[in-house]
DNA sequence: CCGCCACCGAATGTTAACAATCTTGTTTAC
DNA sequence: GTAAACAAGATTGTTAACATTCGGTGGCGG
């Protein structure tokens, strides 16, 4: 399998390479070990995928995600996650939502707790079951890849003081919607929770004009 | 530039390569006068936009669309073409207006004259214009991939007897919210139009069960 | 001291040959 | 007659060498 692709994405999403670094084939080739042919198939189909840029005889870098693009990512995201909810709270079995229920209820001890980095996990697991469990794949897809693309700045506003505590409820209800069964009710939900995204982007960036 | 990759995408759009057919490298190399490995590198690409299924040690084909994934499709383009329509609705100039207002009324003179593939044509135009001046690249790109992907199944659409008339009015009204300046009414309208669409593959889907 | 030009190094892009893998058709043993 | 084993052909995957392009650097001239 192309397994050199997995790992760069990883690597990118990790922080390993942060946007604006150069990548550098035969570099790459030595520290995944293998050849600069398998590195070039990666560069490319992450190239496709939104993570990497690629400029003729000039070699690849990370790409930089400006603010301003960050919130249409999430504009998106706002729309495919709000079906998604809709289809889950559509399909979802008893199991699931006493799987869901039971997240929220781990989010709502690290908040109590004060786990940021512990919270920010269990939000992306939150999310990644709810597309799971949706049976939508082609919105799964985009929303992952999406989330991917917007990586460093949802890192940035995971560190926000105060937002977890928003966050949270804005979740709950969410999976509360989700487990009525009330497609409406928990895409509108959703549509709120990434809102409230969008609106911390804005403030964010409107703060940091250069 | 990765001119191939385009050639590639056009030829598989336009019917050259149908679902299912081989990509073999050695004489898609030859056919477009170039490497193996510009094609392999094309090949890539369109596998992670959709378009080519790979398979390891066994070669490259156009992927085949179920009528399920259509629909897919097609819901998801649904929620981020209402999103286009809405930001069109509240970013379109003057001139826009009268280009949208112009291509309707195109689209009108080729319903009455029977002109099946003018009218397919002209609504790719308006599809396309529409998220062009929304300034959302980034549900502008996701659209125009969902397009590509379900192309096939959009040709078939495009034949059947009486639809030109309700897919025209349902168009217009698009057109007339986004003249309007009215968000909302935009994207309703953009919602119901690929409501209809959905309806109409889901009948088909049904007539052609196996 | 400043600017232009030619050269050089680094990195990507391309090509061709080789290796590995899968499919298919044939042979052979039971 | 059937099924398993084998062999041949075709196709992808990998590697290494070569070509091309771009940016910078140093020297030359004004």
């Amino acid at each position: 399998m192309d397994t050199i692709t997995n790992d760069l994405r990883d690597d990118i999403l990790s922080g390993r390479f942060e946007p604006g670094d150069r990548l550098l084939e035969v570099p790459l080739s030595e520290h995944y070990d293998c050849g600069r042919a398998a590195v070039r198939s990666a560069l490319i189909a992450l190239t496709t995928e939104g993570l990497v840029e690629r400029e003729e005889n000039r070699g690849a870098t990370v790409r930089r995600i400006s603010i301003t693009e960050a919130i249409q990512i999430t504009e998106a995201r706002s729309v495919l996650e709000s079906l998604i909810a809709a289809q889950t709270a559509r399909h979802a079995s008893a199991e699931d939502h006493t799987e869901l229920l039971d997240i929220i209820e781990q989010m709502r001890s690290a908040v109590a707790n004060d786990e940021g980095k512990k919270y920010s996990e269990l939000n992306g697991v939150l999310h990644r079951r709810l597309r799971e469990m949706s049976g939508h794949e082609i919105a799964a897809q985009l929303v992952a890849n999406l989330r991917h693309r917007a990586a460093h700045h949802q890192f940035r506003l995971a560190v926000m003081p105060g937002r977890s505590a928003d966050s949270l409820e804005q979740h709950a209800a969410i999976v509360d919607a989700v487990v009525a069964g009330n497609e409406e009710a928990a895409a509108s939900a959703m549509t709120a929770h990434l809102e409230s995204v969008i609106e911390v982007l804005h403030r964010w960036g409107d703060a940091n004009v250069r």
